[in-house]
DNA sequence: CAACTAATTTAGAATAATTCTAAATTAAGA
DNA sequence: TCTTAATTTAGAATTATTCTAAATTAGTTG
C-alpha cells in the first residue's frame, strides 16, 4: 500500500525524510488535496513535521515539477499528483475537482487567438458547473 | 470621458451610487485591477467610499454577471469588465494580463474529454507566460 | 570518523486579502 | 411622511500563507 521510496524520486531535488513523506501523502491518494489537509492526513502516521515544513516540500515540489498547483477561486491553493496535461472540473454540488483530460491531438491554439510568440509556462483550466447525479463514474472522496 | 449613469444599469441590480461608481471605474480602464486598485482609483474622485463596500460592490456586479472575477494564483482576486468570453494571459515579464480572445467557431469540447452531462457553470483559462518583447500591440497599461 | 558548510526544518510571529459584525444610513414603497 | 429592507461603513476577525531566526540535518571534505 506504501509506496516505496524508490518510487518518491525527482529529479533535481533533494529529497529529505519530509520532503519524501509530502509527496508519498499526496501519491497515495490522487486527489487535490490544500496544504493543511496533507498535513492532516500526516498526523496519523508517526512522521510529525510541522505544517511550514509542508508548506516548504509542496513548493519544491511543485517547482521541481512534481506536483502541480491546482487554484480554484477564493480557496486555498490545492495540490495535484496527476502530471499529465489536464483541465479540472469543481463539481459545484459535491465540491469534488475532476480531472479531465485534453482530447488526443488538440491543441490550445484551435481553441484561442494566441498571440504569436507567446511563450507558455503553465496553462490552467478550472470549469465549474454540475455534473449528473446517475454519472457517478469517479470515486466519491473529496475532491 | 466620464461615462453617463444611463450605461451603467445591470438588470435585476440596485444600482445605487456606490455600485455605479465601482463599476463605472472598472469601465473607464479595461483591464483587471484587485479591489485595492479599484478603491484607490476611487480616492482621487469626490467619490470616497469604505474598501469594504467596494468588496461587496464587485461581489454584487460579478453575482449579477457585470464583470468577472480573474483569479490568478496566489495573487488578490482581479475584476474585469470584459463580458466576451475570453481566456487570460499573465505575461511574467511585464505583469500584464491580456485578454485572449476564443477562435470564432471553436468549442471547449473539441479540446476537452469532457464528462457527458456536464452544466458548466463557469469557465477560467489562465496561461502564464511571455510574449516577445517587440510585439507590443496592448497598452502598456498596468495589467 | 570528525569537522565544516549549506540546506532544511521548525515554531511561532507577521502579513495581507477577504469576510464578518453591528450600527448607521439610504432607498423604495405604502 | 412612515416603515421596512437593503446597503454602507469602520473596524475587528479570520485565515491562508509567508517570514524569521534558531535548531537540526545532510552531504562533503580532510
Amino acid at each position: 500500500m506504501t509506496i516505496p521510496d524508490h518510487k518518491l524520486k525527482v529529479p533535481g531535488l533533494r529529497m529529505t525524510k519530509q520532503r519524501k513523506e509530502v509527496y508519498r501523502t499526496l501519491m497515495e491518494n490522487r486527489d487535490h488535496p490544500t496544504a493543511s489537509e496533507v498535513f492532516e492526513r500526516m498526523q496519523c502516521k508517526e512522521s510529525s513535521m510541522s505544517l511550514a515544513t509542508v508548506y516548504n516540500c509542496l513548493e519544491a515540489l511543485v517547482e521541481h515539477g512534481a506536483v502541480k498547483q491546482v487554484n480554484i477561486a477564493r480557496e486555498s491553493t490545492r495540490y495535484c499528483p496527476n502530471l499529465i496535461e489536464h483541465a479540472h472540473f469543481h463539481d459545484k454540488t459535491t465540491g469534488i475537482i475532476h480531472d479531465i483530460n485534453f482530447k488526443p491531438n488538440s491543441k490550445l491554439e484551435d481553441l484561442l487567438d494566441l498571440p504569436t510568440g507567446a511563450d507558455i509556462t503553465s496553462l490552467e483550466i478550472t470549469i465549474k458547473g454540475t455534473l449528473p447525479p446517475t454519472t457517478e463514474k469517479q470515486d466519491p472522496k473529496k475532491s
